[in-house]
DNA sequence: GCTTGACCTTCCCATCATAGGAAGGTTCAC
DNA sequence: GTGAACCTTCCTATGATGGGAAGGTCAAGC
């Protein structure tokens, strides 16, 4: 059984179902890393041709598609794999997709509130060292536990 | 040889040198990260007993706390062994400290950035969501590239 | 002097998402 | 029928941290 040479989006003519490069290519993800998901149970195991090659249905690249923008957004593997599950479930309630994506959003406020006050610390400092020849640093003087004062 | 059995600066008595133990408690720095940091070259190897325990002076000490500031404002061990080595350089410029800790507030920057896009894309998603019994979900919609215009 | 418990040693493995590479089999177009 | 492009599985690495095993050392109480 051959695989199509060109990606079966491009030529607007359906040649599904394509091989894992294809695949990876119209959802933008490597071919590693759709080995990847589906090791991980996150995109269930496909179809194979006798000599092994995995084979993908428009379905499947849809999947990846949306594995790519749930990643974009920053959400973690496991966080994924629930919402592929819910994706697919058709007696799945907007409730608990909410859920999973309020968690989320409170997590990035941490992390990004915990990297501003970083961010800030690291501005003050900046703004009192020299940055010159010379070798006294209120950079190094915090780190190493001296206040500097002013 | 023995080890003191309380921290050197609790009893506000110096009893040094101490095993990693006490420097890790001294710290603020767990004994598993005193010995990866020396692993990888971040503080140079320290002196031992007879029976092969690692003996910390009070540089040392002062040595991992300035690793565990470092830490806290987000650089890299990469660029806390430089910090380091400037800090034990009195050569050092404080020109070459500010270029470190200002190529890190850029990185910082760009990846508060990052997740705040995430955030607000996020935030507008839930904006439109129900959260109710029902499976309809603007979330899920945006996540497999169904466009939701309101 | 012996036991007990706290401490230390090294070595291996796990995390999380991603990528690189080796060794080998398949397909296709010329 | 050969070469290029593709596929397969398996192993390794990243960076900072921690968990745990197996075994040696130390101080204190009895």
């Amino acid at each position: 059984m051959n695989m199509p040479v060109t990606d079966p989006l491009v030529e607007g003519v359906a040649l599904w179902p394509v091989a894992i490069g294809s695949a990876a290519r119209l959802s933008n993800v490597s071919a590693k890393m759709v080995r990847h998901y589906e090791s991980l149970g996150l995109l269930s195991p496909v179809a194979r041709t006798d000599s092994g090659y995995r084979q993908y249905g428009q379905a499947d690249v849809r999947t990846l598609q949306f594995i790519k923008r749930c990643r974009a957004l920053g959400f973690s593997m496991v966080e994924i794999a629930e919402l592929v599950g819910l994706w697919n479930n058709r007696k799945r309630t907007s409730a608990s997709v909410k859920r999973i994506a309020q968690k989320h959003v409170a997590e990035l406020t941490q992390r990004i509130e915990a990297m501003q006050a970083m961010q800030r610390t690291l501005t003050a400092l900046l703004e009192h060292c020299h940055g010159d020849e010379r070798p006294e640093c209120p950079i190094l003087d915090d780190l190493a536990g001296n206040c500097c004062a002013t």
